[in-house]
DNA sequence: CATCTAATTGAAAAAATTTTTCATTTGGAG
DNA sequence: CTCCAAATGAAAAATTTTTTCAATTAGATG
């Protein structure tokens, strides 16, 4: 299915038009590896519906959000911004609680949990995204020298 | 350790005053269950030091925030919030992705996932945030019934 | 405990971001 | 093709965040 198709589904069900705004936008969100930020949103759809405005760009990350389409996300300097949540990548880092770097990892061993976590709600789980907090080893060296 | 000792560490530590304001904005936000909004925290954090103003919080905010004490977190609703780093409690839960719906579980089983990663990354990890993404019960039943 | 200094503060102003309003345009059902 | 609700862009309004600056304060030093 092709990305396009994701959100027309998703957006006829709830009576809602497929525009070249909207297209324009999920296309810059859902082809993006990174979240992106307001601006960055607007900037890059701005070049596949030149007349788009601020305003359709906000109304439109309203509406997506709210459809499940976009999820607002946490970068790694902090700052927040979007993510298609339908192809969104499963996240797992480890974050240094003292100097702050974020290290990824390959996430093993989570199907026992995740199917305990489906008999005890009922949910059906797609992904999940795990951080660790603790403090890395150059951290750790540091704090045993004082 | 109390909460005032472990701001006043961290402050010290980068030539740092322990003043009232800070002291006020750390108390509210390290006693709070939830992640509260940069108002609520105005709000609460004056009924302790009410010559309190805005600008501090949001100077306070960023200079906790680079400390390392507190964190922007997101709340259930899809808000951000700020919550203590140091004291958070960890968070578990699987949110529906159709309706939004959001349920805690106990987290069980993450031991060995967790010694894999120290042994991959070398981090000593503290705590841990599992999100899982799902569809609910009740948003399973309504789509196959379409 | 008095003095000193850099850090911190609050208020006001400025800047940036987000929302509302409204007349016009557009997607898509019939 | 016609029609109508939904969607749009521009401008204005509201809200949030940052900057500036003079006054205050924490805490180090004597």
């Amino acid at each position: 299915m092709e990305r396009v198709d994701v959100l027309n589904e998703r957006l006829s069900k709830a009576n809602l038009k497929l525009t070249k705004a909207r297209k324009a936008i999920w296309e810059t969100i859902a082809s993006a590896a990174e979240p992106l930020s307001i601006p960055q949103i607007m900037n890059r759809a701005k070049k596949m519906c030149p007349s788009l405005g601020l305003v359709t760009v906000y109304r439109t990350l309203a509406v997506m959000e709210k459809a499940g389409l976009i999820k607002l996300f946490q970068t790694k300097d902090g700052s927040m911004g979007y993510v298609s949540s339908v192809l969104a990548a499963e996240s797992h880092h480890v974050q240094c609680i003292i100097c702050k770097k974020v290290v990824e990892f390959e996430c093993t061993g989570m199907e026992d949990t995740i199917r305990a976590v489906e008999e005890k709600t009922g949910f059906c789980i797609e992904r999940h995204n795990l951080e660790l907090f603790g403090i890395c080893p150059s951290c750790m060296k540091k704090s045993l020298q004082k």
